[in-house]
DNA sequence: ACAAATTTTCAGAAATAATTGAAAGTTTAA
DNA sequence: TTAAACTTTCAATTATTTCTGAAAATTTGT
């Protein structure tokens, strides 16, 4: 079987991307894994064709369940548990930029808005509130851009994706 | 003085962020400090205030400079080399995009387009493929916006972002 | 050409992150 | 209930990444 031989390609570069953007490499290769399966997939499944123990399997399953990128599955007549992956990929863009949001872009910017808060007036800490206040500003910008986008719909996304790239 | 634990709140932060996005934690922190430093900066002040080894600081900075974020600067007189950021952030996140689409997007992309053309007409292929396309026809769409983004100005990026954000 | 000042390199050490596997926990069917 | 089927947890191990520091290379002033 050929296509295996192509599946096997595709979770590698999903992985290697993965984890150049800060997302556990086995996390991403599951997803991909799932991404691209017809039918939903036990953890058995999953650990075969990736060669990966049980307890790594579980643990970015149940990742990837909090993403919301994944969800259970219960198969009549079947004990297991089976998964499956949302395929639409531009929600799927929607719910990693939900999660990073969250996790990376939120926290940053909770800190510039202490920091710009400061009160001292010397030159030199004007200057440096200053900096930081032009920092803040882009980040806020690209925070509420990624909140219109998170809350967006597909057909929303293609039209503004469609402006931008006329 | 005051200012100097909002400094390093600001680039211990920077260095968090960097490194939930794939980038050296290290190189971020260099790069913050920069960038909120009024003067150049040498190696020596860099190593003493983040408390780095030298090794350490020279190559994070030679990587700050192939990503085009910080320069080398000359002082008269002095023969220690001096380095400065870019500090308008809307160039610094153009630059940020312009490595990135180099380094992650391009060769996933590559990828993609390589498993597209995939020419085996069984219905397992036929679905894989359909699948990729839509991966691919997405990742592409994100790459010519970033194509974009990247060779355009400061106005028109708040052109668009004022139109998104809208 | 020399030598002091400075930068670069990179093998080994240290720190961090991911993975395993087996034991503990949970669920389900009879 | 009980026990088989299955899932979860987590201490210990393994892999990966980053950092150090001293030696080598380079640059510059005399």
């Amino acid at each position: 079987m050929e296509t295996n031989q192509h599946v096997e390609k595709f979770y590698q570069a999903w992985g290697t991307l993965g984890s150049n953007w800060g997302i556990n490499k086995t996390m991403a290769q599951i997803h991909a894994l799932l991404l691209i399966s017809e039918n939903s997939l036990t953890t058995e499944d999953i650990m075969e064709k990736l060669n990966i123990s049980r307890g790594n399997t579980n643990m970015n399953l149940r990742a990837l369940m909090d993403w919301g990128l994944i969800q259970k599955e219960h198969k009549k007549g079947e004990r297991k548990e089976h998964f499956v992956a949302e395929k639409d990929i531009w929600k799927v863009s929607r719910l990693i930029a939900r999660e990073r949001r969250k996790r990376e872009l939120e926290p940053a910017l909770k800190i510039l808005e202490e920091l710009r808060s400061i009160k001292d007036t010397d030159a030199e800490s004007k200057r440096f509130k200053k900096q930081i206040d032009e920092v803040y500003k882009f980040t806020s910008m690209v925070d509420s851009i990624l909140d219109k986008f998170i809350k967006s719909n597909t057909s929303w996304m293609m039209k503004i994706f469609a402006y931008i790239a006329k």
